[in-house]
DNA sequence: TCGTTGAGTGTAAGCGCTTCCACTCGGCAG
DNA sequence: CTGCCGAGTGGAAGCGCTTACACTCAACGA
């Protein structure tokens, strides 16, 4: 019978006492690093199912020197997006035999000083976007830290996981033009990271046709921050193709792009409070694909992120940086995926 | 000028040697424990910065017997409910302190082996739901480890912090018997926890009006798996008044009570296959106030948890443990609200 | 003038493990 | 019979910190 219950957990000496060997024995049989007689090994995990004893966590990895574990810091994880690529990070993470610490930086003052405590209960970490700032990344490359970037431009000793922007935020735009759309407004600020990407690829197809690019009005990226930003963008007339749809005077735009789905999803919530039809007279697209994209009313046409996948890339690259299986920085793009619903109107070509 | 790539860290006996003082003074100076001269104190800070000397977390640790961390399981985070709990957890822990490592159980095979492993790494954790066996909670309640438990039964010398559910399940249902609606079904098993509370009091409240309750159908709690339900209940031909309504003979049910939104979008969409409307040929109501819930088509009647407070909740209480603030155990349930929308009908009497 | 005191500091003992090194002792070749 | 080898084991040195305890010494009251 083991010793009921067990106070704080018996130690190595304790087992190595009740087992009659020495502590370095008891280690040996237990991680089976270099020879033990059958007979002691016997002794020894005896004595261990008795003490019920587990090695403490702390000892091992102070004498080890790692962790086995990984952190990773998030602006918010509100959004379905940022849980979902947590998922697939811890997933990945707990497959390869790491524990998971996470960090959100929202809206906290000393995040320099919680990214440092961070670093020092881990053997690696991925940071997301810009959550954090330049001169912080840059001292945790300088310690060393194997890091891995998520949604951020890449910085150098650092590898980076994003998904492909530029060309799927290019092929929405055509996607619009199709529709015969030709006034269109941004919401959501160029971030410097994912959606600036997507800006570029927009105000590239639109250049491309002799559209002149809006400029994106900054809005926070939550259902909240849309509807703010509808009501701001849908409040004029509608507008004659042509005059660049930034609201406020030029009228209001046939199109709105939105910087992610829950930004598109408060547009069609100003748009239906301002009495407007989604798509009949105004049409609205996101970006990631979350579930509720799916569910909208109507339901939205968005590209669709590899979310999941997002976070165990990076969990497998942070994993090959840790164990030094690779040491020359790499960067990875995921493929993204054009997802049409009908919050873009019916399209004549496309729709069957 | 500091010592710019500084490979792994400097030790707290390089920072003495550099201060020309013991590592015993630098201790002290850097935790303020114990006295040390303004002089002193001084040399110490300037090594420290010189030499950008952060004392290892691991040492720390070890020579205090503390983490400063805290665990969490869950079964799933895919769901937009475990991720705001998460986001409410992480933060009240953050401002305590406290780091947070996370452990995701859906679909691993050596749960426990996980948990103990997590275990040993925190000063304290919550458990959600029933991810976890009794015999492992039972482990660790004997480790004398602080535990919480989150909508999930409470377990003798633990805490436990869960939502309402009877009374709220109880009004849900008397909502839909407003609707003049007399044939029910019910999405999602009994899952020994939250939603069995709820089936409880929607039977109760069937069974006070001479409705004979239906047997829950069981279901995977995604979109996907309410899908599937939905087919099955759905499928029949309307119902008469008075035949409880379990799917498969006994005819479709005027009203679809779903164990969460997820089940309840997904029953949604089952019904649109079907060339069924939503609320017009079956109501269907949700559970948890998801973000989807409100943007769904039609916009989903459903309870709200106070999904954020649950996890703030649960670490706060966590923390009381932890310090031995309190040490009997508590049991918190926070309250839920009833939301209203269309997916259940118009309300001949509440809706104005 | 002589304890007494307490501020300021150092020494060293852990905390719980891993692992290098040295040692013992059969078995086996020479 | 001696020497060598390797399997099996123990001793002890870390890993990086905190902290109890001992110590020094100037200031101060008696």
């Amino acid at each position: 019978m083991a010793n009921s219950d067990e106070g704080q957990g018996a130690t190595i000496y304790e087992v190595a006492q009740r087992a009659g060997v020495s502590i370095a024995t008891v280690s040996r049989a237990l991680r089976n690093t270099g020879p033990v007689s059958a007979g002691t090994r016997e002794k020894v995990l005896r004595a261990v199912e008795e003490l019920s004893f587990t090695p403490s966590r702390l000892g091992v990895s102070l004498a080890q020197g790692r962790h086995a574990a990984n952190g990773i810091v998030f602006p918010d994880l509100s959004g379905p997006y940022f849980a979902e690529v947590l998922l697939g990070y811890e997933e990945v993470a707990s497959e390869l035999g790491r524990s998971v610490l996470i960090l959100s930086t929202r809206g906290r003052a000393a995040v320099q000083d919680l990214v440092r405590d961070l670093v020092g209960r881990v053997d690696g970490m991925v940071i997301f976007g810009r959550t954090v700032e330049d001169a912080v990344v840059d001292e945790i490359v300088r310690s060393r830290t194997p890091l891995v970037l998520l949604a951020r431009d890449p910085v150098e000793r650092a590898d980076a996981v994003c998904s492909e922007n530029t060309s799927s935020a290019e092929a929405l735009t055509a996607h619009l033009l199709g529709h015969g759309y030709s006034t269109f407004a941004m919401a959501g600020d160029d971030d410097g990271g994912d959606v600036t990407q997507r800006w570029t690829g927009v105000r590239r197809v639109l250049s491309d046709h002799g559209i002149r690019p809006p400029e994106p009005l900054p809005c926070e990226f939550t259902v909240e921050g849309g509807y703010e930003a509808g009501l701001t963008l849908l409040a004029g007339k509608a507008g004659k193709a042509g005059k660049a749809g930034r609201a406020g005077g030029a009228g209001r735009p046939q199109a709105v792009i939105c910087a992610d789905d829950q930004v598109a999803l408060g547009v069609i919530l100003a748009a239906e409070e301002l009495g407007l039809d989604v798509p009949g007279d105004v049409a609205v697209t996101g970006w990631d694909d979350i579930m509720a994209a799916r569910h909208a009313r109507p339901a939205l046409t968005t590209v669709r992120q590899p979310m999941r996948l997002l976070g165990a890339s990076a969990a497998r690259a942070l994993d090959e940086l840790i164990r030094g299986t690779r040491n020359v920085p790499k960067s990875e793009i995921l493929p993204t995926q054009l997802i049409v619903r009908s919050s873009c109107g019916p399209h004549p070509l496309e729709e069957k």
